[in-house]
DNA sequence: CGAATAACATACAGTCTGCATGTAAATGGC
DNA sequence: GCCATTTACATGCAGACTGTATGTTATTCG
């Protein structure tokens, strides 16, 4: 029998406090920066002390690629959401990447995602992030791409990485006030340029 | 009369202090990083004290900036030297792109110029480094190519930015241990579709 | 040749991180 | 159901770092 809001187990009591953290992380990694937030702003936010902190992660680093890897998800389920795998290759990769667009708009994601985490966790570590996340979708698009012979055979890691690095500074210039269709434009250049037909019209048959 | 090595000027001095603490500070900070680099450590190296660094700089930040800055330009003149202006569009983008991706193997700068620079500086103040130096000579090279119709009329500051942040996730891959020819391959691709005509063959007329 | 100023050096206050230690709550075998 | 063990925290401490304020020495300039 449990008294007032006691008496709960340690699985759900050790889920909560992370969760909170996390949150609590999150808002203010976001609001502000990685260097800039401390842990005690932290753990007063998220209303538990500094000692439950490093009891459930190793150090703030580790907290940080919780959230990291929190928001990584969140924008990849956003791409997936606004983009069904039926569409044709290209109309995919366009549909995801102004899923991509969009999800990344989202107050402090820019600075999360694509300066503070590969400052922090480095390259590598985003890398492998990036593609047990977001990465996967544009990946899977491009090589469905090139097997229907709609995009020219290229090393797939590579251009992965490499369209993936210029959707990012999309998202950071755009954020910074840029012009969406610009830059638009161009991520849709680039992608129609590796394109093996000269790239006319955006559908193979319509009439503006 | 001066005895010793002693009596020299202000401007001297000035200048001399700040040379050693931006060399002390870059080799420190391409060896880590911004983050784990001491302002103690970078005067003890530097062989002065913390009060000079502060009467010279307003902040770590500041003398970073300066590294940063002193770095970019040293990779803007490799490019320069490497790539005559009198070649073919094409050409002078394939030199100047080959001379960025060896400037930046260069230990440590991928991380103090990709990574730390955006995250400490931000990416409108590196937006402005970048334009002053490296950028520039792409950003001339994608003009000229237009101005000769050997490349789709595109707006020209999103596609130097997006072929930029494309050069620069390579160089990140290519120091991770990427292979450096996919990489360069797709870099040649991408910039091979951007032009009008179908991309058959690399140059105008040659068999293979 | 002094007064003003620049170029430092030294000392200090505040903050942060990570760890070590202590305590209360939950778990699991008997 | 009870007790030993483990887990989930809270508290206190040591070390380091940043930025500034103050003091001192070397220049500059009228």
């Amino acid at each position: 029998m449990q008294q007032g809001s006691a008496r709960r187990s340690n699985r759900d009591r050790t889920a909560a406090t992370r969760a909170e953290l996390i949150a609590a992380a999150r808002k203010l990694f976001t609001d502000k920066s990685y260097a800039e937030t401390g842990t005690p702003e932290i753990v007063a936010a998220a209303g538990v002390t500094r000692g439950a902190l490093y009891h459930h992660f190793a150090d703030k680093q580790a907290l940080f690629a919780a959230v990291v890897e929190q928001e990584a998800q969140a924008v990849s389920e956003e791409i997936e959401r606004a983009s069904p795998p039926s569409l044709f290759a290209r109309d995919a990769l366009i549909a995801g990447s102004d899923a991509y667009l969009a999800a990344m708009r989202a107050p402090g994601r820019t600075r999360l995602l694509l300066l503070d985490g590969p400052a922090v966790l480095g390259r590598a570590a985003m890398d492998v992030i990036d593609n047990r996340h977001g990465n996967r979708s544009l990946r899977e698009g491009l090589v469905a791409a090139m097997r229907s012979h709609s995009m020219t055979r290229l090393p797939v890691e590579a251009l992965t990485a490499l369209l993936a690095a210029a959707f990012d500074r999309a998202a950071l210039a755009i954020e910074a006030g840029a012009s969406i269709e610009d830059y638009r434009a161009v991520l849709m250049a680039l992608i129609d340029g590796l394109s093996p037909a000269p790239p006319q019209a955006s559908h193979p048959a319509r009439t503006r």
